[in-house]
DNA sequence: TTGGATGCAAAAGTTTTGCACGGTT
DNA sequence: AACCGTGCAAAACTTTTGCATCCAA
């Protein structure tokens, strides 16, 4: 997706088409994973854009609103994280040694969701999925280490 | 669950049994949902029990890392969310509008986790589902504002 | 007695806000 | 021109830390 259409979508969604809005989002879309706001303003200082840290917040926070990108709160991380909704629904899949995150695209609750929206009468919007565990190099290191 | 099994239980891990400690064990036992540290702070003060937040910050720490709290972060809540481990594999199911929690305890992703760690040979150790919704509470005050 | 637990104060880290100014529509 | 977005500084909020003291084992 090139930097017209981030113009478009952000006027599509009645926001003013702004060059950090559209770098923003075209970092988020770069990222293979969730990034936090201070990362988000790192990536913009290499790029030598000027910006503050409280315009990235203000800006991922106005994204978010309308969808065009996902908050979210990872267990280990006392910062929120963001990543470009690409209109999947996703899961994530986070190593606890590395903290790397694989997003996984497959989702086995939609049974799960209709029967828990019958027996609470909730209406459900939707969920959220984070698997936890070691990756494969993680994994090697520790077996290495005799640790697992 | 009275108070002399939460000091064993604390022995047992290898930490000191504090009053401090047992009281919040307590305060998170008896509470139907996950609280901030804050809360606990606020509920030790109305017990008349004078204690500094930074303690139960190192104790809700402490006893995340012996497995009797579970530490969450939820989406909308910049805190951490401590709860008591009761030793059952559970969800939660948050309202949007008021968010309330309602700790659900079935399971549907077993079998997810195998194929999961099949696919991507990360050793699995365990994962956090969270699902998203209006309780019938907030959809009837809704219906009625014609906001869904 | 000894090492871990706590209180206090201060700092660190994350996020939000008020206000003046600047840029997009 | 009007309104929304941004920079700057300050504040708010959450969590951590250093050190002296206290307490459970």
């Amino acid at each position: 997706m090139n930097k017209f259409d981030f113009s478009d979508k952000l006027k599509m969604c009645g926001l003013k088409s702004t060059k950090h809005r559209i770098v923003i989002l075209d970092i988020l879309e770069k990222s293979n994973q969730p990034i936090a706001a201070e990362q988000v303003f790192q990536i913009m200082r290499d790029k030598d854009i000027v910006v503050n840290l409280s315009t990235v917040y203000r800006a991922l926070d106005t994204l978010c609103e309308k969808k065009l990108v996902i908050k979210l709160n990872i267990y280990g991380d006392s910062r929120a994280l963001f990543e470009f909704n690409r209109m999947l629904h996703t899961h994530h899949l986070i190593c606890l040694n590395c903290k790397k995150i694989i997003v996984i695209d497959r989702c086995p609750l939609e049974e799960y969701e209709k029967t828990l929206a019958k027996e609470t009468d909730y209406l459900i919007e939707g969920h959220k999925l984070v698997v936890y565990g070691y990756c494969p190099q993680c994994r090697e290191k520790q077996l290495k280490k005799g640790l697992v």
